[in-house]
DNA sequence: ATTTGAACTGAAACGCGTTTCATGCGCTAT
DNA sequence: ATAGCGCATGAAACGCGTTTCAGTTCAAAT
């Protein structure tokens, strides 16, 4: 394999001239240029970009964490970056950490060993000021609310979008409201879970926890949702679903077992999905692919931090 | 930041024996590993992983082209992958092309370029002679079958597939089938045009060009194919679906029409996604996770070529 | 007592491009 | 005429681990 001395020899000239040639700086004699240019078809050279990457200390690669690949929310919101990654000329090396701390860590590990120009966290599980002590590395940007603002962050606010769903169905005139969220712990499920006691405390509403459902990420939970809520004897009668497969997947059983959407049964999906369109499903609009590329762009500025909030909205369909 | 040679010095011994510690090497005393260990505690010294790859002229990077991440075929697919990787220590690199051919090529060139060990095709859009020239930098896989044997490859076999699919339709009676499947000149596409071809002429039925539906990928692609049917005089009877996504968008829009799925509309869907057993979808099952993890360990595998043939498997449940 | 070899160690070369610094040349401004 | 500047070019240092090779030490085998 040539390198870049080999093609300086060749072509009579420098390193630094080929590199200059290579870099399209200025200051190069159109006749040396033509030289190198002439070496490099030659031998059929091309850049180590291993070589580069130690030399120029980046890599152009941003690392993005997310609990699941194969999954619409963060597949749309990973397109979004991808799309931005494409435009800026980066790649990105994905973490399918399953919720496993130690994947995270493998990314963190990752920006720390300059192996990463920055890291998009899209779920966090790992602690806050353990998460500070990377920073000193490489840009760190975060998909939830940062209080402080610490991190850069593109993010949801949950406890809009919750409270103004929950208004909605209130306004309809559900009393007995639940949800139906992924992890129980998560920051976006923290705000969540504000945004419903305080529902429940303004409307003197009690607090029941049989309306309640946790670990529902796919069609399929959602289906076993509705499979257990079917069973319930103190049923709630509307449900804010996490997210649209998982009222999909609602519907679906509901539909089997005759279960009259509304009417025994309201659901508010969330993120508009197309399959929340053709089964008209109520939900609530969120624009991932944009958070996406975002959260990108904030990863590729290493000197300030900033802060993006995306605003919901919610898009009435047939499922309330 | 402190690097080898510090550590070195700090510890009082070579640069080499620095290395040996860091690789677990043996022939390092109890005592010269140990100051060598407390002087990186010490200084907090970490690897940068860009010399070593210079080095070792390695990065532990594979590349993964797909046409759409936002997608279950290729996100089961890419989540074999991405275990298998975990496994191995390796990271992914993933390319959406949205089928465009310089994605592809950015791919092929970073495999070049030294910046990945190998690569994984997952959709090939490229010509096959222009990828013989890229198989000197590296180990790439195909997802097709490939013929001659020249690279090593994990497919389906799509053939066999919709054979197997047809066959069922046929024996149940159904005699107006058609199909309805992404692109048109795909290397899967052409095999399920083939068997297509082969079971009208074995069966002496007319090639009708209304039953076929292109440009399918996800939910609401079969939604618009169904509305599409719903206004076609000469109605298919039967339709091969080339995932359970599209099956379930048929599926939905059928049942807002009122149309009986399976007598008016029979339909098999390919993956058996945990959507078709909700929707009770007849599909034909794809081991698109053990897949992926077949097609990542072939990307390991630089010295040699292999092939492997996944064996499809029909459900039959309620839409046929 | 001597050969053999395993255990241990370090110097130096290697992978390869980027960047800084010094220098030379020719031209313009004073 | 001379200081000053822009253009062009190359030498050398730099980023940083890995690996080879040569050598030393010490104990076991003959």
């Amino acid at each position: 394999m040539t390198n870049i001395r080999d093609i300086a020899k060749i072509a009579g000239v420098s390193v630094s001239t080929v590199s200059r040639v290579l870099n399209h700086h200025p200051y190069v004699s159109e006749e040396k240029r033509r030289a190198v240019e002439t070496a490099m078809i030659q031998t059929n050279y091309h850049q180590n970009m291993n070589a580069i990457h130690l030399s120029t200390g980046k890599t152009n690669i941003i690392g993005v964490v997310v609990p699941f690949t194969n999954h619409p929310y963060f597949g749309k919101l990973v397109e979004g970056m991808m799309e931005q990654a494409g435009q800026d000329n980066y790649k990105i090396i994905l973490f399918q950490t399953n919720y496993q701390l130690e994947r995270e860590q493998e990314a963190l590990d990752m920006l720390k060993y300059k192996q990463l120009d920055g890291l998009i966290l899209c779920s966090r599980g790992i602690d806050w000021k353990l998460l500070l002590d990377y920073q000193e590395y490489g840009p760190i940007v975060l998909a939830e609310k940062t209080n402080p603002q610490t991190f850069s962050a593109s993010y949801i606010d949950h406890y809009q979008a919750f409270s103004e769903a929950l208004s909605f169905l209130y306004a309809k005139g559900y009393r007995k409201i639940g949800y139906c969220v992924g992890r129980q712990n998560g920051a976006n499920s923290k705000q969540r879970w504000q945004a419903y006691q305080d529902f429940l405390e303004e409307n003197a509403l009690e607090y029941n926890p049989d309306y309640t459902y946790y670990d529902c990420y796919q069609f399929e939970d959602g289906a076993n949702v509705a499979l257990k809520w079917l069973e319930q004897k103190n049923r709630p009668e509307a449900l804010l679903v996490a997210n649209d497969q998982i009222a999909a997947g609602m519907v679906t059983v509901c539909q089997k077992h005759h279960i009259d959407i509304p009417r025994q049964l309201a659901l508010i999906g969330f993120d508009n999905q197309p399959i929340a369109k053709f089964m008209e499903i109520t939900t609530v609009q969120l624009p991932l692919f944009q958070m996406g590329q975002q959260l990108f762009q904030q990863a590729l500025q290493a000197d300030h931090i900033s802060e993006h909030q995306f605003v919901p909205k919610l898009i009435e369909r047939q499922t309330v």
